[in-house]
DNA sequence: TTGTAAGCGTTATCAC
DNA sequence: GTGATAACGCTTACAA
């Protein structure tokens, strides 16, 4: 910084104005400040700026990048962040790299709240996190001091599902779940409601899985082997796409012999070839409430939790019949 | 740190050295330091780590969660930089978030070099940022001062693709190519080459693609409507992928009627329903060698631009057969 | 092992 | 608008 003062004659305190465009300085010498800084190739070093600010204004981000929809969420939390003052510090989980890791560099950082987009926290880890700083999780419900949560009414998108496929004359509907993977009870739950509302509970036929595309293949096999029910609701796109192309493949026609509907409405769901009836969250949406939650507690000094529940909407594409 | 050292009263750099592990500190100490720290929730502050030390030890990495292979790279950068003593700081481009801007915030917090996946920066922006630290990039050939790349033998993959179905007796072998992505004009180059190595000069064609399963699913549409050949080579697993769904949801048989090679490896291809034959790239190694020609220009004072180039090896799968 | 002191790049607060 | 000065939380060097 005292180098791009130096070049141009100028205090440091004024480039300092300058670069966080602070009022005060006068437009030609915010001119002449940017054009020495682009010149130099200089940026305000942010650890600097925390240290002396005494807070970050950084909001970290859990994420795997192994489902679209998070994703699509990362995507979402960049713009909506910026909108509020805030910037983001990612930490990857994978393979390599667990939960526990990730957040403690998280940390390190000093964000000031931490957005929690698909890893599954065990419960008491999160409760001692959520006493450290603000947490929001993004996909599922948390009862907890501290956290927030934004997801998407799933038990409602499931039943969206059934009582389009419902509508379409199908009776014996098969649910492939999620098993612990976030919003999975709750779409299980929203399945078995709208059966029974149906009158379909002996119908009612729930295969385990997750939120992979294997899972949908292991269940199509299985499905194959015994019974064919003549609709199946997918945990998420890509067990949908698992279930899709298994069935194809063994020569069941969809939507002809099988309809399916998935659930995210993911970039995969609107490839031409898959063309896949499912149910949408609105990523960008979840995003910017996500944020947004982690701004009222940072900045409106609110603490009493918030769960926030968007409602999902069914987008009807190729994969769906008439009975 | 203060608060630390206060609760079990010893002095702050005891607390430092411990929390850096330095030599010094008595077991004993050590072992009070961290349980006192566990206790009151304690992390350095990194920023004011950086900041004191001089230098952030840390490698800025721009990526799009766009491919699985980019996925699979993040991964292993992880450990391959903590193995070498340097952090990672994520920078995540997508469409709320240009390659400009992620590097602007990379730079802010002084990474001391850079890897570039996936990302297309302009030649003249890569040499200008080069001039201000290390850049690595990967997975395509950057000529430039200051620039390492990594990569995989692009051609050869290509050539390993032909060669391996022209073994199985094709002859009429299409090229889906990935129009200007990462490799894409090395794997056109060396299906090229590995055709008229095996005289098949009159039988190369080449449809333009991208690495997305829609160019793959628009490739099989022509082909089809034109004439199909016995096998067809993708620009990589996920065009595969488009091209497969497309061609078996149009009657035809894989690898019955027509075979198909991806490239990368990547998850879908061991897929149970897609099982694609393809030509593998090791991201972690890949993921390695990136981080270590950076620490070599940071740590060994290395200056001589340098590329690595690794070899990709055939996986031979379902989706190809004897003609 | 501990204490003392300096300094990293920035922002904030003065008085000018 | 400038200039001087302190402070953020930490590391480092050196002496005790």
């Amino acid at each position: 910084m005292g180098d791009v003062a130096a070049h141009i004659g100028v205090s440091r305190q004024l480039v300092s104005l300058v670069m966080r465009n602070a009022p005060g300085p006068s437009g030609e010498s915010r001119e002449r400040v940017l054009r020495a800084a682009a010149e130099l190739g200089y940026h305000p070093d942010t650890a600097a700026q925390m240290l002396r600010r005494g807070r970050s204004r950084h909001l970290g981000v859990l994420f795997t990048m192994r489902q679209p929809h998070d994703v699509a969420l990362v995507d979402g939390i960049y713009p909506a962040a910026e909108r509020l003052g805030y910037a983001v510090a990612l930490g990857a989980t994978g393979p390599s790299r667990n939960e526990q890791k990730a957040v403690e560099d998280l940390l390190g950082y000093r964000v000031e709240a931490l957005i929690l987009i698909g890893p599954y926290l065990a419960q008491k880890g999160l409760a001692a996190l959520a006493r450290q700083l603000p947490v929001v999780q993004v996909g599922r419900r948390i009862d907890l001091e501290g956290v927030d949560s934004v997801r998407t009414a799933d038990d409602h998108g499931a039943q969206q599902a059934v009582d389009h496929l419902v509508g379409l004359g199908h009776r014996d509907i098969a649910h492939v779940d999620g098993g612990t993977m976030p919003g999975a009870t709750e779409r299980r739950r929203g399945y078995r409601t709208a059966m029974r509302r149906h009158g379909l509970d002996n119908h009612i036929r729930i295969l385990r899985g997750d939120y992979t595309e294997e899972s949908g293949a292991t269940a199509a096999r299985e499905l194959l082997g015994d019974q064919l029910p003549t609709a199946v609701f997918a945990g998420n796109d890509r067990c949908a796409h698992g279930l899709l192309d298994t069935l194809s493949r063994a020569g069941r026609d969809v939507p002809g012999d099988v309809s399916i509907v998935g659930y995210d409405d993911s970039p995969i769901a609107s490839l031409s070839f898959i063309d896949l009836t499912t149910i949408r969250q609105d990523a960008a949406r979840m995003a910017e409430l996500a944020v947004q939650a982690a701004a009222e507690r940072l900045d409106e000094e609110r603490t009493t939790p918030r769960d926030v529940v968007l409602e999902p909407t069914l987008v009807v594409r190729g994969t769906t019949a008439r009975r």
